[in-house]
DNA sequence: GCGCTTATCGCAC
DNA sequence: GTGCGATAAGCGC
């Protein structure tokens, strides 16, 4: 694990249950502007459940991805899961994505 | 409003 | 040293 992934998961461990972020939010909130670095971290993401890697979206509050697939039955699963913690997604968007984002 | 291009950072090869 | 990526923001049409 590189010291940038462990920020990451650090800061991503920060969002609570029913809640999202953003790779935009979360970048910042880590002092970088590698977005892009950030999504890679998360794909190779080493402790998934713990890593709420589900929670991160994208600035406009599209899911964006999931474990490096736009779309499939795992990203469903994973709306799913969301859904029961208060975070309802419609065709990989976050609804009411501005009350449920968080802020570091 | 939609689509394309440029900017940026960290990591793997 | 070069290229790539779960992005973001800006510009042109």
């Amino acid at each position: 694990m590189t010291p940038f992934q462990k920020l990451v998961y650090d800061k991503l461990k920060e969002v609570p249950r029913g809640r999202v972020t953003t790779y935009k939010a979360l970048t910042e909130a880590i002092g970088s502007k590698a977005y892009r670095a950030v999504g890679n971290a998360l794909k190779v993401n080493p402790m998934a459940p713990q890593v709420p890697c589900h929670r991160v979206v994208k600035a406009n509050g599209s899911i964006g991805g999931f474990m490096g697939f736009k779309t499939g039955p795992a990203i469903d699963k994973k709306i799913k899961l969301l859904a029961t913690e208060g975070v309802q997604v419609e065709k990989g968007i976050i609804q009411n994505f501005s009350s449920k984002l968080h802020q570091f």
